[in-house]
DNA sequence: ATTATCTATAGATCTATAGATAATGC
DNA sequence: ATTATCTATAGATCTATAGATAATGC
């Protein structure tokens, strides 16, 4: 791996024990095997090594949204079918994220960081996306102010927790999200079941 | 409001904003109007003041469980309507939290911390009341490994993201994050509704 | 007497920079 | 020549303790 590589993933790993403040720039350097003043010919500060890891955990769900919507248009994938494959592209994203990185995405002084912002625009447009793909399995059900991405959002990233515990992430469990995903936007069993095959035959066509 | 609480307070604020770790003992101190070292007087060490703000944030809901077990026991109420309660109530006390002190229980740096056993414990009374009063409302469902108190908690903790965001959490809010709660588990439409009805007609009972 | 605060500081960090040296590739 | 590393360190923290002083209540 190059070196780059190497320190974003020890950071990772460092950084989702420890937390962001409670990790040196010593401890995440030795942890590669090079001197703490090293990582600063690979990094302008502690920060943007962060930002990676964040990226991370992401980065791969967002960049597969555009395939995800021509299915849609070309393939004639239903609503709740690309609503499921989202969450399904999304819980595999967060289980193999390095070291489990997407534990980091909430913490309070990632949020202050310079250099969020370019972060928080990918996030918004994973957001976005469930909030598309959602809007038309919910219908106009109304939850109080409440965005439909948001609560989604969050019902997926219960991968995080399991990870933290140190449970597996299987295709079941995937699956088992995925649909409390369509369930929780009011979607019955045969729906969910239709969209869960419909999903697993179409998802080659997409990673 | 006595020092001890007011030090706890300003705590929740600037540890949410900006870390735990990247908030400083002095920060805290002058932000309630005393010198750095005379915290030491009210609390051992830091990490006593972030235990106390936890608390906070899930305390209320799991005193409250014993008397819930009741209204299912005395008062006929129904698991489905025991848990839109148990939802609604943890709702608002993360609504109410002082400063959004919820956002805190998930940090890296706060599961290593000594005396963190305490908050875990007291959040482990929390998961075990989710699954049980999750468990005959979603009857013999499987979801994978993944136990149904983690996911409905995951689902309730989006009030914290909300408030992150400036949202204010209202009654139609909570209401629509219980409701929720009950859908993913499998319950149907009026099932909910009724469940609704009776919590709102129970709840003065509680608390 | 007890409770609550203060000043001063020990001791231990930590990040980022400056400038030297080694390794690599043309 | 360029790329990657190293040593050494400036400068700025931060937590917790020691011991003095002020405020409070009996």
């Amino acid at each position: 791996m190059v070196p780059r590589e190497e320190i974003i993933d020890a950071a990772a790993r460092l950084f989702v024990d420890q937390g962001v403040a409670g990790t040196s720039t010593r401890e995440i350097a030795e942890s590669v095997g090079i001197r703490q003043a090293s990582l600063y010919y690979h990094f302008a500060c502690k920060e943007e090594i962060l930002l990676e890891v964040l990226q991370r955990s992401i980065r791969p769900t967002v960049d597969k949204i555009e395939k995800l919507e021509l299915l849609g248009s070309e393939r004639d994938a239903t609503p709740p079918t690309l609503l499921y494959l989202l969450a399904l592209l999304d819980v595999r994203t967060l289980a193999q994220a390095p070291h489990n990185g997407g534990a980091l995405a909430r913490l309070p002084e990632v949020r202050g960081m310079e250099g969020y912002d370019r972060f928080d625009l990918t996030r918004s447009e994973l957001l976005d996306a469930y909030d598309r793909f959602a809007a038309p399995v919910a219908g106009g059900t109304d939850i109080g102010g409440l965005r439909w991405g948001a609560l989604l959002m969050q019902l997926v990233e219960v991968v995080i927790g399991m990870r933290t515990d140190g449970d597996r992430i299987d295709d079941l469990c995937a699956a088992a999200v995925a649909s409390s995903c369509l369930r929780v936007c009011g979607a019955g069993d045969d729906v969910i079941e239709a969209a869960s095959c419909a999903a697993f035959d179409l998802i080659g066509a997409i990673e």
